[in-house]
DNA sequence: CTTGACTCCGTATCATGGTACGGACCGTAT
DNA sequence: ATACGGTCCGTACCATGATACGGAGTCAAG
């Protein structure tokens, strides 16, 4: 009956069987207790959705610590809800930086690419210049745009 | 009259000065070469502002090399326009992608926080049930919250 | 003109987030 | 029943992004 192995999972899931057992030691992700009469794991179908959100929290600049903390709340009797509250609210604020920010590199990019035609170089040439809202003239820096090893 | 050195560029960019050399080394930012009789370089005050940018875009989920990336996007006579147009345009796919992920876990947050009120657990008690569009009831799973060493 | 803070440069070390490996064990299709 | 792939578990290793250190040189206030 094709019981959710690891492998699977991990196959599900779009990470190495081995990032599994690493969220795991991290206490990410439960890890389900072996069958008593010894054999595979298997695990509930949400682990998938568990291993995604960390993996999209990761790519929006939340460290393994921090998605620990988006994950662990959970506003139920046995926590205390105003603490719950409140780290929820510090992460919302969080969040809606990050937004702004983003919206910010956005227009930048938006107005990189109008000022970009087909032919001749315009105003405001670089990311930095256009985030620094469009007053000076592009002067060239010559020079290695090449990441160093 | 008070040369910005790299310790006055680190304190105003709030990063170490030994973050600033490591910056230089991978090319994020160039090098001011130093006074032919031998002195302390020298640093235009517009570095500031790229360190800042740097140390923003890392806390948006991207590596050094994306910041490079995004940071080499400059349209003048000397690029190609058309390929600079193509990755300003990929960079802006990627940027409008993490904005939605962040508007559904800032949705998520609210919702939670609206789920939890002063007295008595509701529904869609965690981020992973209020993700999933509010069809479950909150079962409690216990066990250790804390990340492991 | 000395003293203390800062710079320079090379190299070493660190934390985070994985990724790889090896040997024993398990499960299943042939 | 056996071969072959997956699992289990411990440990080793890796890349990224810093951070620390040591010794020599520099600058500037007293």
């Amino acid at each position: 009956m094709t019981a959710m192995t690891i492998g699977r999972l991990a196959r599900k899931a779009r990470v190495g069987v081995e990032t599994i057992r690493f969220y795991e030691r991290k206490g990410l992700i439960e890890q389900p207790r072996r069958p008593r009469d010894g054999g595979y794991r298997v695990y509930p179908e949400e682990t998938a959705h568990r291993i995604r959100f960390i993996r999209q929290a990761q790519e929006l600049g939340f460290s393994l610590r921090e998605v620990q903390d988006l994950l662990s709340l959970r506003a139920d009797p046995e926590s205390d809800s105003a603490d719950v509250r409140e780290r929820a609210a510090a992460k919302l604020a969080e969040v809606k930086r990050k937004i702004t920010e983003l919206e910010r590199i956005r227009a930048a990019l938006e107005d990189l690419i109008a000022a970009c035609p087909g032919r001749g170089a315009l105003r405001n040439c670089s990311i930095m210049e256009t985030l620094r809202a469009g007053e000076e003239t592009c002067t060239n820096r010559p020079g290695g745009e090449g990441l160093r090893s």
